[in-house]
Formats: C-alpha cells, structure tokens, sequence
DNA sequence: TTACGTGCAAATAATTTGCAGTCCC
DNA sequence: GGGACTGCAAATTATTTGCACGTAA
C-alpha cells in the first residue's frame, strides 16, 4: 500500500508521447524531451528546458525562471515562460507545487515525492526519501480514487 | 453541533488569550472567542463568526463566506470578510489550506488533521482519522523542526 | 508557405491597502 | 471621545489572453 508513493518514474521511458533517452547532453535531450511531447524546440523553449533539466531537481517559480533566463542572457517574455511552464506540466515534464497560495511552483522532479517547506526563506525542498510514506491509506470516499498526494512538511528554524 | 469547535478549544485553554468555555449558545460563544482573542464583537465579525463556526467543520474562501453573508442579509463587505478572515487566522481559531494555487481555503477546525480534495468540484473535506500520519517521520534538516505537516489527498471520480 | 510560437500590453483574478466615515468601550 | 473597525475604491500581485509579427517544419 505503501507503494502508492512509490518511486518509479525516474527513467520515464514509458508512457505516451515519452520516451526521452538520456545522454548527458542537454542540448539533446532537451529536444529529444520537447520533441517527444509534440512542442516545438524553439529558441525559448530549448533555453528554458535547459535551465530547468540542465541541472538536478529544482523547484522554480515562472518570475524565478524568468529571472535566470535574463541574467543567463537569454531574451524571453515573462508570458512566454509562464506559457512553457504551462505546456512541460500539461505534457508531464513537470509538476506543479501549491504551498503557500501566492506563488505557484514548478518541481522537475515529476516522481512521487513529498516536500519541505522552509518557512523563512520561502525555498521548496525534495523530501530525499522517496518511501517516506503513510501508515495507512485513508479510506476513500465512494465512486472516488486517488490522483495524487500532496505531503508539505513546513520547517522552521530551530530556536 | 459545535464538537469540533468544542474538541479543541477545550484543550488549548493554555494559549495566551485562548481560554473560551463554550456554552452552545452561538452568540455567546463567539463573543467569547472574538473576546479571547482581542477582537471586538462588532457587527460584522460576529455574524462571520457566527457563520463560520454555528456549524460543524468548514472550509470556505473568501468569496463564498462572502456570499453566505449577502444571502444571510449580513451587509459585509469584501475586504471586511477579508480581513477578518486573516485575523481570525492570526488569532489561531481559523487554519489556511492552500491547495490549488488560486483559491485559499479556510478551515474552522484547527487541530492536527488532513484533507481530501475532490478536483471536479473543488470541495476540500477533513479526513475523519486524525491518526493518519506517517510511518516514519521525514528526517528533518539540521537546525529546523517541523512547524506543521500538511496533507492534501486528491481525489478524482473513479470511471 | 503556414500553422505554431513569441512578445507586448491589456485583461483577469485574488487579495491588500489607503483613507474618510462609523461604531464600540 | 478616541481609537478600533468598516466600506469603498484604488493598488498590488500572480497569471492569462488577444493579437500582430516572427519562425520552424
């Protein structure tokens, strides 16, 4: 049951419309990601997916990316990253992250996992283990299933 | 009726400024708690209050409260639903549960407990067992603790 | 070419704030 | 009476959308 929460999607080879082989490459697999989810490897959006997957899971907001996509000298309209964050979540490349009802996150870690919530600086954390998981699962209401479990745990600092 | 309301209050009768004895009696017992908390009973925020916690669990936005006043003949207005929500939420008698990003929820039962959320309607409902929690506590950084876990189960039709 | 993509500015949506008038203690 | 409270409208913040122009296939 505990599975629920489990950690599979890492190698997303599967699925439809996914099938990205990774290489290393970011310039490749980012066409290769955009490519195989039916989006154009634009100029923007090869620049963006790069900034986003080019490193290890990150958990950006669209002012944030903006932010880094004009420092890394790359033009791009705060419109169009919102839109390309919109398009990588509708197509499964991201996940969105709802912690604080202002700012809308984006995580690419797209497994299942849960997050830490640091209350202070307002920074969004992968929870590293992945089987950190229920002891039961609630009993869900009638004709209904699950889609999906949100776990935040907030942190502050010690005092 | 009020259990919920009671079941907690009852028990945080330790908190600076938290020390209502609910009667039953709606009027009372609002008056109490705005009391409690420096609030003073005005109009308005005793019809909120009233509203808010005359029955059981709840969870309303701002515009819904909003609207329940209008219907109710209260004349509130936006930003005094607004603001008295905050405070209440300051105060300790009201908890904000953000869940998709938009729409803030707020949740008159204060105490430890989790959510279900029905994403073809948008409803947000308590999960009955408080127990559900973890099997195993995430292993929180150096220097933080746990401020607050929130759970957010999302449920969608079963086709 | 030609539909898809992009930038900009205007449009929404949710919430907050400034301030003059009102009400509670 | 005086400060706390309220309502209204204007201000913010986060995000979406309409539309003329650019660009990948």
């Amino acid at each position: 049951m505990s599975e629920v929460i489990a950690d599979e999607r890492t190698k997303e080879s599967e699925g439809p419309g996914h099938a990205p082989v990774l290489t290393g490459c970011p310039w490749h697999d980012v066409n290769e990601m955009l490519q195989s989810v039916g989006l154009r490897p634009t100029r923007q959006r090869m620049a963006l997916g790069w900034l986003l997957f080019g490193k290890g899971g990150r958990h950006l907001t669209a002012e944030m990316l903006y932010e880094e996509a004009t420092h890394a000298k790359v033009p791009v309209s705060l419109a169009t990253v919102y839109n390309t964050l919109n398009q990588l979540t509708e197509a499964g490349l991201l996940r969105q992250v709802s912690v604080d009802g202002t700012k809308t996150y984006f995580d690419t870690n797209t497994s299942a996992h849960h997050h830490f919530y640091m209350e202070g600086n307002h920074e969004l954390v992968d929870i590293p283990d992945p089987n950190l998981v229920l002891q039961k699962m609630p009993e869900v209401p009638e004709g209904y299933e699950i889609s999906r479990i949100d776990m935040v745990v907030r942190l502050r600092k010690r005092r």
